[in-house]
DNA sequence: CATGAATGAGATTTCATTCAT
DNA sequence: TATGAATGAAATCTCATTCAT
């Protein structure tokens, strides 16, 4: 549609901001278009509507979310170390898509209803069934505890990387490994001391 | 405003399940009175408005979640029992008030802007306040570990818990007992088998 | 309808006073029934809707003050005494009926449209009547000026009098018939010195 | 806000002259884009709100007013000369703002109210010094009559002057400077003969 | 007589979207 | 590419009125 998909980039990067800070209904096009210093109808130039600026958000996070993912879990790595490498992906995704991510967290599920959101189901089913089988192999394997619902263990984990995002801004201190390693500790072995 | 406080506390209780589920912005008050068997403009005999609404229903529940919290805080414990008392109360407050909490999750951070929901960052604060004490004292008793950035270790308990809300039913397999002693078992101890 | 015609004058003259001051159009019955200390629907036992209640003010006052112009203009005075009971006749009813006035002066010109007020034009057309000729008997007979356009006079002498209703506060400082002394002074004589 | 200020004045003309018409309250949007070939939410680009095309009618009329009233006071003139220029210079302004002075007379007393509408306040109690202060030197220089209760003067000319807003149709037999010629003949020497 | 709780029509306002320029 | 000015659908809200109790 149009010519100059930097533009087209950048525009999406201002509306996720957006997006991501005051929801996407409470947006309005007009807010997009004054943060971007153009009119709201000039918008339409480079997309069709506001719903397809959200989709074109969500769906280049998940693409580059499920490049990441994918590399991991091909890797043939232990129960442990994919979690740890999920974890640090995840942490890394959320330095680069923060709003995305913020999005995705606040929206995805009132979205899973469209049609044109199904690669959002899609993509939560292999999301699931990723850190699901991590996780059960982890227990078969001896290194992840046997006593817990594993359902309630694998929610307990994806929240607690994911909801980072509505906290989280890039150039803190940490870095997102940093991040990662902090959380995979407290995940993994517990904020109490042993004893 | 209406003399009938039951009445009032119904259609609370009915929007706010509907603002639960499909967000605030995105629920009409036409969709609040059909739930509540009633024309639209019916409900303004009862509130002033939509955001009236929104405003009781997270003050009864910031009021209650305090009336809770407080007790824990002036009960005297330890450091490590009193994480394990806000975590199980937090649970209960869940249980009681599911759609409150999860309207919390989602609208807080753009609610927070307007004056009248000024008492969200109040509570925020207080919030933050409590928790970090507690894992400031559990550190400083040796229970809880010293290794760990308690900001990080703060948001970690603090998410973990309420998100649950997004995903909790109330009815189902667990208690939120039984949830708060496996999320206590899995912040405390870690997913990892002790090697 | 009501068996207690004194609580329904009672209310009309609440009701008055609001609509005097609020403008029929931005008066509630809500913010009459409050005035009155009752529930906006209880009225709707007394009277038939907020329309009839403006009715029955006006007539009201209509009525009454047509006994008391009608008596004047029986009484056969010359044209300068007739103009003087008038004009204290009508200083006399704003002290009675002031906010009735005040009402008529705001809403009349909008009222007359619908039928159900046509009153209002049968009375505007016999005031009109009775102004005008009392001025050209005025002019016939030497004691009005006749260089001045008389209808325009009409209207000057007409709009003097009744906008005082607009200020014109019971139980000031001065009695109706001092300040139509006043008035019928400055009108007939005028405000300057005479050289 | 809009960027046309033409457009902007154009629409003002136009809610001016329907709300004069049929007062500010019993004019609904839908009436004004009717006048303007439009359709409501259309005027919502042009403004805020319904209310706020009535401020911005009332500020400017009483802008312009206070830019001829101005001029005339500092032009050093007699009390007589003054109160004539006064007289002349309102019924230009009724001719250039009819509608805007109608709504003014109608509506400005219970707009008071409203903190947005400070400002009728302030112009009012300006109108008042300036007035008061003309009657009070002619007075003192004998021009004026000395036995007349100077308060009720005032409102006597006031009232008179701008209530002619409500029967005035510019284009019609007179101009505005007849009109105030005739009108100061009458409040000066009054309408009787002399004897 | 009055209340409490509605109804239902219609008002104001919002906002995504369109389109000629 | 962007602007300026709309459209039109739908949302929130208002309020006179009704009626069972």
């Amino acid at each position: 549609m149009s010519p100059s998909p930097e533009r087209r980039r950048e525009l999406l990067g201002i509306a996720a901001e957006v997006f991501a800070e005051q929801g996407y209904n409470a947006t309005t096009v007009r807010k997009i278009a004054d943060s971007a210093g153009m009119l709201a109808g000039s918008l339409y130039y480079h997309f069709d509507s506001k719903e397809s600026m959200l989709e074109e958000i969500l769906r280049t996070f998940l693409t580059e979310l499920w490049d990441g993912y994918d590399t991991v879990l091909q890797a043939g790595l232990g129960p442990r170390e994919t979690l740890e490498a999920l974890v640090t992906e995840s942490f890394r995704e959320i330095d680069r898509h923060r709003p995305a991510v913020a999005i995705y967290q606040k929206e995805s599920k009132h979205l899973v209803a469209q049609e044109r959101f199904q690669y959002l189901s899609d993509s939560q089913q292999r999301f699931e069934k990723a850190w699901l089988t991590t996780l059960e192999r982890g227990v078969a394997d001896g290194v992840f505890r046997a006593d817990l619902d594993i359902r309630l263990a694998y929610r307990f984990v994806r929240d607690t990387v994911w909801v980072a995002a509505s906290w989280y801004r890039p150039g803190g201190g940490h870095s997102p490994e940093e991040i990662a390693r902090q959380y995979l500790s407290m995940v993994l072995d517990g904020i109490s001391v042993r004893t």
